[in-house]
DNA sequence: TTGGAAAGATAACAATTGTTAAGAAAAGCA
DNA sequence: TGCTTTTCTTAACAATTGTTATCTTTCCAA
């Protein structure tokens, strides 16, 4: 999505020239928190190189709800749209390359390319839709289940990501995953 | 929400002669099913009197996510609005008195009383985040954590709903539910 | 009113996960 | 390279829940 704006913008000339001020790239280490649980969510950001999580705390452990990789968009988006307390933390597991993009400046850019709202809209709606079949999978299925559709449908998490934060994702503890996996 | 666009329409001359064509009020018996999961919503429904549950199957069991009564709206949003399979079931669980109206109808209202449409999208938004909050508790609270704000937050449901339905809003069995009651 | 179905309680056992702890392997950094 | 930290595994025990089965109570309809 942000990657059509992006591509957009590059070609508009009035645009091209403040692309560097309205997407700022930067590089962060590996565990750095780009947004905490509780702060209002100020910036979307792309992923041009790395890896991010969205986590919230639980009694001091952290469960995480999902894993962003090269060319997604990520944002906590409740807190963007609406001004509310995230619900999550957003933190990178990898040295990772972000641009961040600014509240101010999403806003400004929807204006300038008005027929980029109603793809937003779009978006959002089957963001909440996956949000949804998320939430659902994770009510529905058992770790071990979850677990042996990571492998069928996402092997790129299970090969980049600690076990921990899989452990994490699949609402359980390292020791019961490794549990898991030494049970096939 | 139903309630306000009701009064609206009651008071509107043109319409109050048509309302009953529009908002079909049917009784039904205790556990109707008025959506089956897999099935496309073409209503929403609004309770004048009784309980309707919101659920969907696990292997042969089922996961309750949500109870309705008096005054209030039900849907199977996501099916509702995009036209998708209902991920859900909804049934009654007593003898209930349900207003129907018809997603053409529902369009064609929003037409002729658009100062409805903002608000509907401002309440699409925030049914939207309640969902995220209550799967959220699904995932952070235990079973015993989640029965025990029910007590504290919805003792109605308490005193109205069958055990097993609610062992099955807590997704576990009637027998843990029962362990977990005489366990206080 | 009464008989069958539904709802709820209890018991015994199995399965899974959490907890604590300790050690091995791998990764990261100076 | 060598040292420290992180990551992962394994073990033993506790806690919780599921499963199967039985029994009691309640509810509803013929």
């Amino acid at each position: 999505m942000l990657d059509l704006l992006i591509e957009k913008i590059k070609t508009d000339k009035e645009y091209d020239d403040n692309f560097q001020k309205i997407f700022v790239e930067t590089e962060i280490t590996s565990k750095t928190t780009l947004l905490n649980e509780g702060e209002i969510a100020n910036h979307i950001y792309f992923i041009k190189k790395g890896c991010l999580r969205l986590w919230f705390n639980k009694d001091g452990k952290d469960i995480t709800l999902q894993f962003f990789f090269e060319n997604q968009a990520v944002a906590s988006i409740d807190s963007f749209l609406s001004d509310k307390p995230s619900m999550f933390t957003i933190e990178s597991i990898e040295p990772t390359i972000i641009l961040s993009l600014h509240k101010d400046n999403f806003a400004r850019l929807l204006q300038h390319f008005p027929d980029l709202k109603d793809g937003f809209q779009e978006i959002m709606y089957r963001r909440f839709s996956n949000y949804a079949a998320l939430f659902l999978s994770r009510i529905k299925d058992t770790p071990q289940e979850r677990y042996n559709d990571l492998i069928l449908n996402h092997p790129e998490i299970i090969k980049r990501v600690p076990q921990h934060y899989i452990a994490s994702y699949l609402g359980i503890t390292p020791i019961s995953l490794s549990r898991i996996r030494n049970r096939r």
